[in-house]
RNA sequence: GCCGGGAUGGCGGAAUUGGCAGACGCGCGGGUCUCAAAAACCCGUGGGCUUCGGCCCGUGAGGGUUCGAUCCCCUCUCCCGGCACCA
């Protein structure tokens, strides 16, 4: 052995003694008595080869994976791809390659590299989305929750681009206008698949409490995401046609400062009363904008504006007539489409009757000061407002608090208490290709049906056509959608939606532990000896979405009786960003820096090494600071260096004691446990170099193996 | 606006969470080797004094608790992230 450390070919050494010896293989046997550690990185989408981002978010999790395998535990550590998705029909459709040819070959790069890179991944369970063996149980577990009434179709506006005639994502308007081609995005309502995700808001809301280790920010992302509101429903009632509008407030205690009353354009009744009152000429134009506006600036447009539609609400707490607008500011799809407008109390309502002169109303209760809640705001904007005490109608004090106040509501049958959430149903269907299709015929005499289990999976046709046009390249194709009705026998088509990519990474980890798997998407008795899984790593740009999904998978699972345990990831790193100079890498600026060519000149410990030392893991890394100058080597190939030439002296030093280097080995893992398990692999790494320096100076002073070691070990035993 | 997280040398960041602040690395300065550079190795490196033994000041700002505070409490300033007409 040569006492130079050549980082190239060491690596390439030992990597292919890994491969060969199949060492970072997850052990399935139940009997197996070591602990079972599930290390799982967030899967890859193959957009290309490999970047920096996936260079730092894999040797994080990589990082650990060892440091668990050299604590003994039989870790399960896998890799997969993300398949699906846009990218790879945007590129059929710019070059002409169909998504799968794009795909593969994108997945088979990042293969490579993963390899060169040095991941200690168990490769037999690999996973790929868009591999029929995997999609047949996406749409297996689409057909589950059909049956249970938590798929569901319902009308629902898409981004519309009349020019490239085709739908868009979200993401692919940019400025209220089509990113190929610049033209302004219209709204069109479809009938699309949703999941009932609400029905499980509460649940996944309680559940926050269960994801021990998760960085507060996602923990606080998700709830607002859920956003749960307690408040109460209370009725008004219209008094030109004596019908009762409920709304919902969340300060059911300021109902006295009510000064108006405030629809949503899209309220149903608006209409109806808008021509009683003969407003509508003035309504109209209001209403039929926003129904034209696209999503996107619906949400970008900013006014207070409003009509009056020139009826009054009564008031149920004091018998007060207030004046009903019509206002885009007012959403129908929270609460009930209609609010009570309290300006004092709210910054909106208090905008909104700036604008239109209408009277601000200060709710105090008998025994408080003025000083209070909107009172100063009131004063600031437009002098002292009208101040009231909250007395009943009939002119009895009402109790103070919100609690009181409903439970009085609801002894006079003026309201309820009542809890709204944020969170809307999960939008599934995308009128693209490069998904998994929705497994659902439709007949014309027996209407939705499920394709049956053993017909699974519904593949998708290989010679569609990706050019632009009206439908999407499934409902387009002549022959693919035309089938027999599963049900009656009779001319059906195939639902030509498929699956948000979402569905499919929301159960790709269950998938990993039972490979290969013939009767299901899993097996229980693997997924609850490897579930939950103790460590999630990967990007926080999943915070809500995806760890939402995952987490409403696993309750609806759960609740099949399929898995033994309700959340899947307890624990939760997000690793840092990769920039540049204070900015993000992109092709725009020029600076993308790309992994692979530093793994090659460098090698690949030299890299993580150099990324997890750069700082905490959770932190952005500017790369710009820490990239070694181009005649230099990086900082940690000098340890790297050093490492070798003290191991390679003392296991071949004159008086070799193993045992020594054995505890040494196990001193040092625990002298960085800790800040193993923490994710501090900067911290961890700091501890080695030290040591490391200490063996040097014991070695250099002429001592030999047995002195290092004991040098270590006294240096160690504090720890 | 609401919610969450921060602030320590020239830089990334340590400090076993109340016990010698600045570990480790980068950068920089000096040296060995070399025709020279790179690599490698050695010494120095928070600021200010210094009789060269040390002394004083220092963790965004101000106050408090404590024998003792980067760490705990209060007030303020600035920075980053998320959500955003959600009633």
């Amino acid at each position: 052995m040569s006492r130079r450390y050549d980082p190239l070919s060491f690596e390439t050494r030992w990597q292919r003694v890994w491969a060969e010896e199949g060492l970072y293989a997850a052990v399935d046997d139940p009997a197996d008595p070591r602990p079972r550690f599930f290390a799982l990185d967030m899967f890859p989408y193959p957009s290309g080869d490999l970047h920096m981002g996936h260079a730092e978010a894999f040797s994080g999790g990589d990082a650990l994976a060892r440091y668990r395998w050299m604590r003994g535990d039989n870790v399960l550590h896998p890799i997969g791809w993300d398949a699906f998705g846009l990218p790879a029909e945007n590129a059929a459709i710019k070059r002409g390659t169909p998504p799968a040819e794009w795909t593969e070959a994108n997945i088979a790069q990042q293969a490579i590299s993963f390899d060169r890179f040095g991941m200690s991944f168990d490769w037999s369970r690999r996973v790929q989305t868009c591999d029929p063996q995997f999609y047949r149980w996406t749409q297996w577990l689409f057909l589950r929750l059909f049956e249970r009434g938590l798929a569901y179709r319902a009308e629902s506006p898409v981004n519309w681009c009349p020019k490239d005639a085709t739908v868009l994502a979200n993401e692919q308007v940019i400025a209220g206008n089509c990113e190929r081609c610049g033209t302004a995005v219209e709204r069109r309502e479809l009938t699309q698949w949703f999941f009932k995700i609400t029905d499980y808001a509460q649940r996944l809301l309680d559940d926050v409490d269960l994801l021990v280790d998760w960085p507060d920010r996602v923990v606080t992302m998700q709830r607002n995401w859920i956003g749960r509101s307690d408040g109460a429903e209370v009725s008004f009632a219209i008094e030109e046609t004596g019908e009762e509008i409920t709304i919902f407030t969340t300060r059911p205690d300021t109902l006295w400062g009510a000064t108006f009353f405030v629809f949503a354009v899209e309220h149903p009744a608006v209409r109806r009363l808008a021509e009683l009152a003969g407003t509508w000429d003035r309504v109209q134009p209001l209403v039929e904008r926003a129904e034209r506006t696209s999503l996107v600036e619906r949400e970008a447009a900013d006014t207070k504006e409003g009509v009056a539609l020139g009826v009054h609400a009564v008031n149920p707490v004091n018998g007060e007539r207030i004046p009903v607008y019509v206002a885009p500011y007012v959403l129908m799809g929270y609460g009930t489409g209609a609010i009570m407008a309290v300006p004092a109390h709210d910054q909106r309502d208090f905008e909104f009757a700036r604008r239109h002169g209408l009277e601000v109303r200060v709710v105090i209760q008998p025994e408080e000061g003025p000083e209070l809640d909107g009172a100063t705001m009131a004063e600031a904007y437009v002098g002292p407002g009208r101040i009231v005490r909250s007395d009943r109608f009939d002119g009895t004090p009402v109790p103070a608090s919100i609690g009181e106040v409903v439970a009085w509501l609801d002894a006079e049958g003026r309201g309820r208490a009542a809890v709204h959430f944020r969170l809307r149903d999960w939008l599934i269907s995308r009128q693209r290709y490069w998904g998994a299709p929705i497994p659902i015929v439709h007949c014309p005499s027996c209407g939705e049906v499920a394709v049956p289990d053993d017909q699974l999976p519904v593949e998708l046709p290989e010679d569609a056509d990706f050019s632009l046009g009206g439908e999407s390249p499934l409902a387009r194709h002549p022959t693919w959608k035309h089938v027999a009705c599963p049900s009656c026998g009779g001319d059906a088509v195939r639902d030509t939606d498929t699956m948000d990519t979402f569905v499919d990474s929301s159960w790709y980890f269950l998938r990993y532990c039972s490979p290969g798997y013939e009767e299901g998407p899993f097996r229980r008795e693997d997924v609850d000896r490897w579930m939950p899984a103790n460590q999630y790593t990967g990007g926080v740009e999943h915070a809500i979405l995806h760890l939402l999904y995952c987490r409403f998978f696993t309750k609806v699972l759960h609740d099949l009786g399929m898995v033994g345990f309700v959340e899947p990831f307890p624990r939760l790193m997000n690793q840092g960003q990769v920039i540049y100079d204070g900015g993000s890498m992109s092709k725009s600026k020029g600076n993308i820096v790309e992994p692979m060519p530093l793994i090659e000149r460098w090698g690949a410990d030299t890299m993580r090494l150099t990324m997890l030392f750069a700082g905490p893991f959770e932190d952005d890394i500017d790369w710009k600071l820490i990239e070694p100058p181009p005649d230099r080597k990086p900082g940690v190939t000098s340890w790297l260096g050093r490492v070798f030439a003290a191991v390679a002296e003392a296991a071949e030093g004159p008086d070799e004691e193993p045992e020594a280097l054995v505890r040494f080995t196990h001193r040092s893992v625990r002298a960085v446990t800790e800040d193993m398990d923490r994710f501090r692999f900067n911290v961890a790494i700091s501890k080695l170099m030290v040591l490391t320096n200490e063996i040097r100076s014991v070695l250099d002073a002429g001592g030999g193996a047995r002195e290092a070691a004991r040098a270590l070990t006294q240096m160690l035993a504090p720890l």
